[in-house]
DNA sequence: ATAATAAGGGAAAATTATTATCCTTAAATA
DNA sequence: TATTTAAGGATAATAATTTTCCCTTATTAT
């Protein structure tokens, strides 16, 4: 992925501190505020939790980066895609993406609820394979 | 519903606020911490949110009230009930419980993720059928 | 019903999370 | 390269949540 790009074509300035927000975000999946500020910390020791807070913001505003609001669970943030479901492992809380085709559901959705439904937000939680084994 | 015998059974003692934060829930489906605040304080001036935060939180361990997280929104509690998906309006905010069968889901969700999935967070965004006409 | 005990309520302090401000510095553009 | 524009960092301010303290009240066991 061109990071750099993805930040230019948002009309966002290229900052070493922005593209390791992205890279992280891309090679990692998913990450806390904190997971991001601990990320960042090890390169610059001198950011500003503010500097993450200001950049996700921004980001998300950009509509590029998402919230992830994860029950019981700090938020997580994730680059936009298309929309999919999340798997969470509620020992290590390691998150999966899943492509699953939600679109039947929404259409029963819509039918029980009458509401004109458009996105979703899907959270299935349990146990990891890793972590079914020990 | 016997809101007395609820709080009894979960050995909690019945007071006059718990009596209404359950019924709350229980007649308006979902109320965020400030929803009750407001509600609570018509009928008791010089309640503290202290107080809706801590019986919140231990109805919440005695696993009889769930919070939903929401996407751009406050987080909303409800009375624990057969896992259920939620309709949210972005206009108006309502929330609809809806009972979607989600077993199919899941188990798509095994299969592609390799996890073992128990529980389900669904959350669907649109339009409510009232603000549809506004 | 009464006394003893445990728990709740309210006020405010303490923590935690998030946002704003200000100044310095770095990036983009001509 | 000079100019402008916005970003980063430090810190203060604000907001949100949790905890502490003390007093009152409900519950339980006489």
């Amino acid at each position: 992925m061109d990071y750099i790009n993805l930040l230019k074509n948002n009309d966002l300035k290229v900052t070493p501190q922005r593209l390791i927000i992205v890279k992280e975000l891309d090679t990692k999946g998913h990450m806390s505020i904190d997971d991001l500020y601990i990320a960042l910390h090890s390169a610059f020791p001198s950011i500003s939790l503010a500097t993450i807070y200001k950049n996700i913001n921004v980001m998300i505003n950009k509509l590029f980066i998402q919230e992830v609001k994860i029950p019981n669970e700090k938020s997580v943030y994730e680059l936009a895609k298309e929309e999919h479901a999340h798997a969470l492992c509620v020992k290590c809380n390691a998150i999966m993406d899943m492509n699953l085709d939600v679109s039947k559901f929404i259409r029963k959705a819509e039918t029980l609820s009458n509401y004109s439904l458009s996105k979703s937000s899907v959270i299935f939680s349990g146990i990891c394979p890793t972590c079914q084994m020990s």
